[in-house]
DNA sequence: TTTAAATCCCCCTAATCAGGTGAGAAAGCC
DNA sequence: GGCTTTCTCACCTGATTAGGGGGATTTAAA
């Protein structure tokens, strides 16, 4: 643990939520709470001002959203963590947010003391979840089990979104060139596609690669 | 939570620490342990007597190694929920029990309550990792921020890996398909690559895309 | 003012892709 | 035993592509 109190920033439009964070942390020692904004657009203005070390990020605000938010705010100050605070467990706006950069994404209905865990959580270099967004990120890593491609055809699809050739695939497998296409033509019509692109994004969708 | 006893199977080959385990999750009123194994082997030759709901699964075993058995108990009995415990913090590992299907990660240096916490989040459908484990699977989320590449080539590339052709990437970006291949170009060179799929590997490599 | 980025154009050749049709061997299922 | 699926291989065709070469312009940042 750090022995400076650690700079919070909150981005949150409800001002009795906000002020509410704002005292939980405040009345621990190791954080205090610089500012607090009910818009993105400011919170970006002040950043140089503020400094803060971790922001807690609501996403449903007036103006800017809070995905163009931390994608703006992780460019421009990388080494700010970023803790998601929302109702939505919408899986995109979540894979949005990870991707965008947040260290962490903790839903609503958490406790005060989750909400400091959390902040103690991202200073030891975590990454601070709630079990239904930790389970969907997980899930994410998991192939759809109900596949209707073969277990050759999946590793020929595999090596297709790879960006491979026929030839390279055929090779790769140990097989001839027929028969890498004779199971892309068997994919195509499986997943009723009639290119490699579709097939992929196909794939992609169902997680069937 | 449950008005069952979860069954769990513990499978670690080092008898201390499985029997402590024992020890620790019978002590509570949810949990029992059917059975424990020092090998991967005679716990799926057991699967269908046990009927574990939950199996706490070390990786490095005698014998078969723990991501292969995940790989075939999740097959053979996908409702069980899988806990990797082990020392291993190494992140190919991470990831190949998670596309195997494990349910959570936790490393050895948990105390016992967090294991029974970590059993109590898998009953309730979440996914326990330790903090290190999180912030991988997190990071694992998140592009190289020193790509060499520009965001219009990262784009390029990122259509390049659906599958798309020169001519589809033109469209979607509404350019010529000259400019595509303009920047095709200039991504093979900054890559030093000279093809699709090699640019792709090593865009994913490094995490360009 | 040099550099990088993004756009566009022409030429070239070998290779690729997608479709059709057909077929043999092995494995699993009823 | 017969059925289906899977995996393997082959030939044909026509349109498209990929990757390389050579350039050019405009804008914006350093």
């Amino acid at each position: 643990m750090s022995y400076f109190r650690s700079r919070i920033v909150i981005v949150e439009d409800n001002d009795a939520v906000r002020e509410g964070f704002s005292l939980i942390i405040n009345s621990v020692s190791n954080y205090y709470v610089v500012n607090g904004y009910d818009n993105a657009e400011d919170a970006i203005k002040n950043l140089k001002k503020d400094k803060p070390d971790i922001m807690l990020m609501d996403l449903e605000l007036p103006g800017m959203n809070g995905i163009d938010a931390i994608n703006i705010i992780k460019k421009s100050s990388p080494h700010i963590q970023l803790i998601v605070n929302t109702i939505y467990e919408n899986s995109d706006l979540v894979f949005q947010a990870l991707c965008g950069g947040a260290s962490g994404y903790i839903t609503k209905n958490t406790s005060h003391s989750e909400l400091l865990d959390a902040i103690d959580e991202v200073t030891n270099g975590g990454a601070p979840m709630s079990s239904k967004i930790a389970k969907m990120v997980v899930a994410s890593f998991q192939k759809n089990p109900n596949s209707p491609l073969s277990a050759r055809e999946t590793e020929v699809l595999e090596l297709l979104s790879k960006g491979k050739s026929y030839s390279m695939i055929a090779q790769d497998l140990f097989v001839t060139k027929e028969t890498a296409k004779s199971h892309i033509k068997n994919i195509y019509s499986k997943l009723q596609v009639h290119s490699k692109s579709e097939a992929i994004a196909k794939a992609t969708k169902e997680k069937l690669i």
